[in-house]
DNA sequence: CATCCTTATACTCCCTTTGAGTATTATATG
DNA sequence: CATATAATACTCAAAGGGAGTATAAGGATG
C-alpha cells in the first residue's frame, strides 16, 4: 500500500524533531538496502522562489526507487506526476546522500537518498498529500538579500555562531574563519552560492533543530522552519546548484511563462539569487547573448512605460553547448 | 567472500562485450536493491592523465555499499584503501547511475552505481586485483588535443558519425548539429568539457562496443578501449567534471607533488584539459591569484634555465570560497 | 670558449568585458 | 499637466584576458 502511494506516510507523519525509525523497515525482510528518490521542485511565482512541499510543509516529495522503474529519472517522474499531477519538465540530479546519522535512522538498513532538482511553473498541486508551494526563504530566512542582509543574521545568527566558535578554544579561529567566509564578513563579500555551507555550519553549531535528533536541544530554534530527516539539507543543495547554474546555463527560462518582459526575467533571477541585479547590464547581457527574441507585442501591465514581450530562443540550447549568463550583481 | 574482498569478481571476469547478469544476484534472497560504489581515481604522471583500473584495465575499482559503512564516502575510502593501499585524499561525488539498459543487467534487481572522483599522486598499486594505472586517452583517444586534433577523429570518427546521421532522414539535421557542436565543427571551437556528450553520441551511433550488448555489432570497434558495464561512461563523467572544475577551483594541486615548477603545473593542467595553455598568461593567472608561494629553491632538472620551485598555498582554501582559475587556452 | 638550444621570466599592447552611471522615452494617475 | 514608474539608449572607465616581444640563465655541442 505504501509502495503504491509512494510517500512513506509513516515517516512523513513524524514531527520534524522526533524521528523514530520508520515502521516500513520492519516489513522489509530483505537483505538489500533501499533508495529514495527525492525531488526539489522549484518555481518562481510573483517574485518569490518556491518549493513544492508535502506533509504540512515539512517534507519534500519522495518515493522509493522500485523494480518497475526503468531509470532513476523515470522513477522520479512517475512519483511526482502521480502525486502532484504536475508535468515534470527540466530535471537534473543533485546529490546522493546516505549518512546514517543524518537520515534519522540510527540503526537498521541504510537508506540512500537520491535527490533531483526540477524546474516548472507553479500550478495548484493536488491535495492528497497536503502538497503546497512554499517560499524557499521560509526555510532559509538568512538567504534572501534582495533588500539587504536580513536583520536576523546580525541579531540572532551571528551572535549564536560566535558563541559556538568561542566554545572550543582550539577550534575557535578555524570556526570563525568559516563563519566569516560563508557569511561574507571582514571585507569579504556575500556569496549567494554558499547555501549548503551556511546550512551545514549552522547545523554543526546546533542552531538547526534537525541536528538535535541525535542529542539534546542546544539553543532555541532560531534558524528557519525545519523539515523532516535531511530534507532541508537537500533543499539547500538544490538552491545552491540553481544559484550556480543560472550563471552559466540558461535554465531560468524553464521557470518563465512563454512570453515575458525583461524585468520579469530579471525579477525571477533575483528571486533565485537572493540579491539584486543591475538592470541595464542585465539587459545588455541577455540581449548580446541572443537568448531571447521579441514577440513584437507590448504589455502595459508593468506600471510604467509599456514593455516589449520576449520569448526564449530555444535554439540556443542546440547551437551552443554552454552559455555564459553571468549575473551582473549590484555591489553598492 | 565476495563481500569481503569488495570487487565482484564474477562481474569483473566478464569480457567487456558479453555481460551476463552477475551470479551474485542469485545469492541475494532479499527484496532490496543494491548499490555499488565506483571510483574514478586520477593522477597525472609524466605529463599523462591516468586512471586506476583493475581487471586487465577493463574496470574501475568498485565495491558494494554495506551495512558497516557509516557513509558513502566512508565506504568508498574503505574499499579503495583496502584494495590499492593508496591514501585516498580529495574525493567528490560524481553521479548516481541506475539505467537498467546500461548496466549490463536486463533483468533481476536494479543496481545503483554511485560514482566518485578521487585525486592523488600515482603510486604503485597492489597487484591483487590487477590494479594498474592507465592513460585516460587509451579509453578516449579523441579527447587529447594537445598536439592538435587527433587524426582518428577525421579519419574514422567523423565519417562513421556522418553515416549514422544520414541513416535517419528525419533526424539527420538534429544529429549533425549535435556532432558539430560536440566536436567543434563548422566554425565552433573545440570544447574540452563535453567529454560525456561526445561519448554518449558515439554510444548512440553504435561506435562504442559497450553499446552492442543490447544488440548486434554495428561497426568495427574504432573508438578506444572498452570497459565493462558502464564504467567508461563513468570515467567520461569524471574527466568532464575535472576539466570543468580546474577552471574555478584549485583542485590541480591535489595532483601535484609538494613542490613543483610552474611549467610542471602547467603540464598537469594541459594533461587534464587535453589542450595547450598560453605559458605567460598561465603564470600571470596563477601568480595574481596568489595560489602558490616560492620555496626559495631552484631546480635545474627542467632542461633550460633553472626554474623556481613553488608550493601550493593551502590557506587559500580557507580564505576564499571559490577561486576562479580559468584556463588561458591557446587559440591559434 | 663561442654558439645554439631550451626553458624561465618580465613586460607590453590592445581588445573585450563588465561595473556603474546618466539621459531620454513612454505610459498611467491624480 | 505635473509626477511617478518603468523601459530603453548610451557613455565611460577600469579590469580582464589573449597574444606577443624581449631578456635571462642554464646545458649541450662543436
Amino acid at each position: 500500500m505504501i509502495e503504491e502511494t509512494g510517500f512513506r506516510m509513516e515517516r512523513l507523519k513524524e514531527t520534524a524533531v522526533s524521528a523514530a525509525p520508520p515502521s516500513r523497515r520492519a516489513t522489509d525482510a530483505g537483505q538489500g538496502i533501499s533508495a529514495d528518490l527525492i525531488a526539489v521542485l522549484t518555481a518562481v511565482t510573483r517574485g518569490e522562489p518556491r518549493v513544492l512541499t508535502i506533509q504540512d510543509q515539512s517534507a519534500l516529495p519522495s518515493g522509493p526507487f522500485q523494480l518497475e522503474h526503468r531509470s532513476l529519472q523515470a522513477g522520479l517522474r512517475a512519483w511526482v506526476e502521480r502525486q502532484t499531477h504536475l508535468p515534470l519538465g527540466y530535471i537534473e540530479q543533485l546529490y546522493t546522500f546516505a549518512d546514517r546519522d543524518r537520515s534519522g535512522v540510527s540503526d537498521g538498513y541504510p537508506v540512500i537518498s537520491i535527490s533531483y532538482l526540477g524546474l516548472t511553473r507553479e500550478q495548484p498541486a493536488s491535495g492528497e498529500y497536503e502538497a503546497s508551494w512554499r517560499s524557499w526563504y521560509v526555510y532559509f530566512p538568512w538567504e534572501d538579500h534582495r533588500t539587504g542582509a536580513p536583520p536576523m543574521i546580525g541579531e540572532s545568527l551571528l551572535p549564536a555562531l560566535e558563541r559556538w566558535a568561542k566554545g572550543d578554544r582550539s577550534l575557535a579561529q578555524n570556526r570563525w574563519q568559516r563563519i566569516a567566509m560563508t557569511f561574507g564578513l571582514e571585507g569579504r563579500s556575500w556569496n549567494e552560492e554558499l547555501v549548503l555551507q551556511r546550512y551545514e555550519l549552522l547545523y554543526e553549531a546546533g542552531l538547526i533543530p534537525e541536528a538535535w535528533r541525535t542529542g539534546a536541544p542546544a539553543v532555541p530554534a532560531i534558524a528557519g522552519r525545519p523539515m523532516i530527516l535531511d530534507h532541508r539539507r537537500i533543499l539547500a543543495t538544490g538552491i545552491a546548484r540553481l544559484r550556480a547554474k543560472i550563471k552559466y546555463h540558461p535554465v531560468v527560462f524553464e521557470l518563465m511563462p512563454e512570453t515575458f518582459t525583461l524585468l520579469q526575467l530579471q525579477r525571477c533571477v533575483e528571486a533565485l539569487a537572493g540579491r539584486l541585479v543591475h538592470k541595464q547590464n542585465f539587459r545588455r547581457l541577455i540581449e548580446q547573448q541572443e537568448l531571447v527574441e521579441e514577440t513584437g507585442e507590448l504589455t502595459a501591465d508593468t506600471g510604467g512605460r509599456p514593455a516589449k514581450l520576449f520569448r526564449f530562443r530555444r535554439e540556443v540550447l542546440a547551437e551552443r553547448a554552454i552559455v555564459g549568463t553571468k549575473l551582473p550583481i549590484q555591489r553598492s
